[in-house]
DNA sequence: ATATTTAATAATAATAACTTATAATGATAT
DNA sequence: ATATCATTATAAGTTATTATTATTAAATAT
């Protein structure tokens, strides 16, 4: 048993497939193969059902896969050892991050990283949650930024701030002027929502509760803040935000935004990394870059914070 | 980076000695050599201080060889995970048991371990405490039973029972024939232990708390509790045993046992073994065993566990 | 100074891992 | 049913690695 060995089983599992994971392990299909065969040799077992279609794992399949995890991520850390020993703050680093927190929060951090760690290759991916989740747990990311709490056991959250909501209605609508408002007041059905799997509408979701009986407009599905702006500016519905997305608005449309009444509703905004702990130091000086630039720039109280998983409760955060 | 190079590595910060490290690893002194290059360019690191003699670990070997370790440890892990599957209870399993306990616990327990698990290569190492938890931390051991709490965090501690002290006086103590005698009734010169380094000697150290200052026949050492009941019933002084060792005296020895008042002082027996849970499915069997033999034969309550290691206070257990 | 112990080096043999080429297998389409 | 495609297994040969033996070098002890 070599760990080279189980970097390719672990390829195997992964991309289920023999020729891809050979590639992605930059050898040739025949070598993946007849390293898999001897490491099942060897342990007496079947790793790999090659009779299914896509390759699936055998029962005990599955735990040699997880054992082999624990053992490649053990050993991928002895870099770390030495690196931390050196005190070098390099390579490559992986930052994934959600759309909605994307392109208010990278500004704030993005220059002094990039300066402050010149040995380090840091590279941004903006992409939703259950995604940025598949690629932390496969070890092609080093840190995530998302909305949470998760609740999950593989992975550490550090909350770097509480985002609150703010309602963006045009004057067409009935809550217009309102110096506070509460979530139940725009139940209806002209609430537009970024697309379906985005966290955010599952925040929103948790927050209005039974809003899957909504219909008609409910259904237009859009991207990103800028469209949803858009077409409430056009009269068309009407919206949340973010907060850190309603600073660059002009001053016409800041009179749209309403401020929900104490405590706001808020998403929770986190660090989130893997409990195998690889480049931990990295992770450390990042995290603590990051909650330097946002404790001095975003700071919010009093708040609900709804989950942005579906049908959770909202925690209440003084 | 390969496993095998991690073996030679922990092998020789084990020996001190390439030459000793090789024969262990089962390869000659070169090729050993070598390969701890090899593992010392990769990681562009000096793990080994060849200037010292015997040869010393650097600064950052011992990080190395700490998380050589813990790869290592994973990668014996994948063993088990097959074993554990197919419920196989085999191969070896070393077990340690310090002197004072063995005699009493093994005939307990051994028949029906060698009977129930036939595939299992079971061998008993009759070791002072000191040197099983030294075995057990290089994995030459896979559990041992000592005397506890012994508050070590490699290791995990599940206690089996708790046995009685008992005082062993001869006609001539001025507390013969008392029926109940406390701890201070025994400060006096004539007290004789078992030979420095036994753990009981600590025990006893600990429930007559100062009497390191003891003069004249304590300095009197002594390896088995068999010399200790013979240089008693010659009259030469008093001793402690441990309950289970006095079920085999005759009649008259008997007549000269002295039960402690309540809570008696008492050790706690239990099943040590390490964190990283090597052939945890085994261990968890033995336990069991062990378990389910000492409660239906050894049962005490409302005693003082009197701790092994020096100057620890005892803990009240009802 | 000389013997002894111990690690490093050199030359070479054995083993293991890899590549290319090809065969076998199994599913899907004609 | 047969051809085609996708995919894994096998075979032969090459390269790289790991091992051995023999020897050298350095440090200690006698």
């Amino acid at each position: 048993m070599t760990i080279v060995q189980l970097k390719y089983a672990i390829a195997v599992a992964e991309y289920k497939n023999f020729t891809i994971a050979a590639e992605k392990c930059f050898v040739t299909q025949p070598t993946l193969s007849m390293q898999i065969q001897k490491l099942e040799d060897e342990l007496d077992v079947t790793i790999f059902d090659r009779g299914k279609k896509p390759i699936a794992l055998t029962k005990i399949g599955e735990k040699i896969i997880k054992q082999s995890k624990k053992i490649v991520s053990e050993s991928e850390k002895m870099h770390d050892v030495v690196d931390k020993d050196r005190g070098i703050i390099g390579g490559d680093f992986n930052i994934g991050i959600i759309p909605t927190i994307m392109p208010t929060l990278l500004p704030l951090f993005m220059k002094e990283l990039v300066n402050n760690y010149p040995l380090l290759k840091v590279s941004f991916f903006e992409l939703p949650t259950t995604e940025l989740l598949d690629k932390l747990k496969n070890n092609k990311l080093d840190l995530i930024i998302a909305s949470t709490p998760l609740e999950d056991d593989e992975l550490i959250e550090k909350p770097i701030y509480y985002e609150p909501f703010v309602a963006y209605l045009p004057k067409s609508n009935k809550n217009f002027g309102k110096i506070e408002i509460e979530p139940k007041d725009l139940y209806s059905h002209d609430l537009l929502l970024l697309r379906d799997g985005h966290c955010f509408r599952n925040s929103i979701e948790n927050l209005c509760f039974d809003c899957s009986e909504y219909d008609g407009k409910f259904e237009l599905k859009s991207g990103s803040f800028e469209t949803l702006i858009n077409l409430v500016d056009e009269g068309l519905g009407i919206t949340f935000l973010p907060h850190l997305h309603t600073l660059r608005l002009n001053e016409s449309q800041k009179r749209m935004l309403h401020n929900f009444k104490n405590p706001k509703p808020a998403r929770e905004v986190s660090l989130i990394y893997h409990k195998n702990e690889i480049k931990i130091h990295i992770i450390n000086e990042i995290k603590n870059l990051i909650y330097k630039v946002t404790k001095r720039k975003i700071q919010f109280s009093n708040v609900n914070i709804i989950s942005p998983i579906k049908n959770r409760e909202a925690i209440r955060l003084d």
